[in-house]
DNA sequence: CGACTTGTTGATGTACATCAAGGTACGTGG
DNA sequence: CCACGTACCTTGATGTACATCAACAAGTCG
């Protein structure tokens, strides 16, 4: 387990930032841009594996996801796992330990991984000098919030069933807006003990669900290819409200 | 169930609000105070079970939390509820739908409030003028979030005693920080019920799990005054982490 | 080729939900 | 002041969804 540090070398200009070409993300004016630019201090490529972020401990960096998958979590003391969240191109990661002191909850890369680094002490001159990316963090911790109000919703209330359904048909969604879909296939690059930490269920009942949704050839899932076959059935046993999609910010 | 509007008559001027006297909170600068003072629009007062926010509705309001308690929850369409957070004295409320163009959530009065009211589009002046209070906002979000992370692990790793205790002394400490506590006592507006719905399980194991620890001498309820009995034992069962205390934003 | 990792399946126990009944406090109208 | 209703809490009986333990299968990697 290892605490990352960033590595010199080439990285994406926020010119070139391939988000800027997909029509989920909105446009920024030249100025934001610009100063977006300044603020990012260099990349970090990160392996599968590895400790992003460690809950209790302070964090001074803040960190985009450019490339890859990653989860934040929180444990207990004696190795019970909580999986909170799935973090994909574009999100944030690092957020509390610049507004708090220190980090509520832990994060782990699920796959290699490219990360833009910007220093945290910098954040205030984005929240001084460009409103319209204040906003941006903003709206961003709020739709972490509308995340995890609805796998709360999920753990708390819904069945084993309607839970893995949930989340698998949330986690293609996510991917779809992406562009990380063909078809209905995505690379899933986790195993079901992550699904299991999750869904707050144990690995061996998570598999047991995991495979009634199989049998019944609604998903498929081999190899970490995720297929969704029933895309309607899946909703269905979910209880999936289909949540508006709209233009999102960039950072 | 009704929804609300905002009904004219006196209200608290921020210059005096209550807050102000509270060590928890941040001083505002003058500019600072003069910008909320115009941003607030009035107060509502609403009654014990008023419906403050609906999911999947706009609100036009955003609402901080002068007086009283509420709770945020969603539902499942055959009627299971799951409680999300509390809103106590100095919370937001409603932050969602002037992000994103609805709720995600619902929110209901547990007991009659008071709630200042800010007009949604005058959300963005805030951000435009005033960075320091923009930032506030944030780290309102980031608080939720973080809230949620914690409840979040108890639902779906903690046993439901670890559960029942973790929310008692949660509940307990924010009462504490507000100064809603003498010595021991706090009322707490709720029923099992709400306990039940927070926590992920039915009203009888709720009842069950509650009377282990009354029973024990740790915590004891009645008539919905509480009384903490022994906090080291129930910080102890909860895995409680002492988290720290620090200024919190006024807005 | 073994050693390790991930997935699958069955046997057994338990933590929980559901159903059902009664208890206590408090209000209301006669 | 009592009969009655209502709201909330409490307790027991029964069933089930889930966890835990254990073994094996299948794929991957040195």
């Amino acid at each position: 387990m290892t605490i990352l540090e960033p590595v010199p070398g080439r990285s994406v200009p926020c010119e070139a930032c391939p988000f800027r070409s997909n029509p989920m993300f909105r446009d920024f004016s030249p100025p934001e841009l610009e100063f977006i630019s300044g603020f990012k201090s260099g990349e970090l490529n990160a392996e599968v594996g590895t400790t992003l972020l460690l809950e209790d401990t302070n964090s001074p960096y803040l960190y985009t996801v450019l490339a890859g998958w990653a989860f934040r979590y929180k444990m207990l003391p004696d190795g019970r796992r909580q999986i909170l969240n799935f973090a994909l191109p574009g999100d944030f990661l690092g957020l509390q330990a610049s507004v708090f002191d220190r980090m509520g909850h832990s994060a782990e890369a699920l796959t290699d991984m490219i990360l833009c680094i910007f220093p945290r002490e910098k954040l205030w001159e984005l929240f001084a000098g460009y409103p319209s990316l204040s906003f941006d963090v903003t709206w961003l911790a709020a739709r972490e919030e509308r995340m995890l109000d609805e796998n709360l919703l999920s753990v708390g209330r819904r069945s084993a069933l309607e839970r893995m359904a949930y989340v698998l048909l949330h986690l293609f969604r996510r991917a779809e807006d992406l562009g990380l879909t063909e078809g209905d296939r995505v690379e899933f690059p986790f195993f079901q003990q992550h699904l299991a930490d999750t869904l707050g269920m144990s690995l061996v009942h998570a598999n047991n669900t995991l495979r009634r949704l199989t049998s019944q050839k609604i998903v498929h899932w081999k190899h970490k290819v995720f297929r969704l076959l029933d895309r309607d059935r899946l909703a269905e046993i979910a209880g999936y409200d289909f949540a508006e999609r709209q233009p999102r910010p960039f950072i």
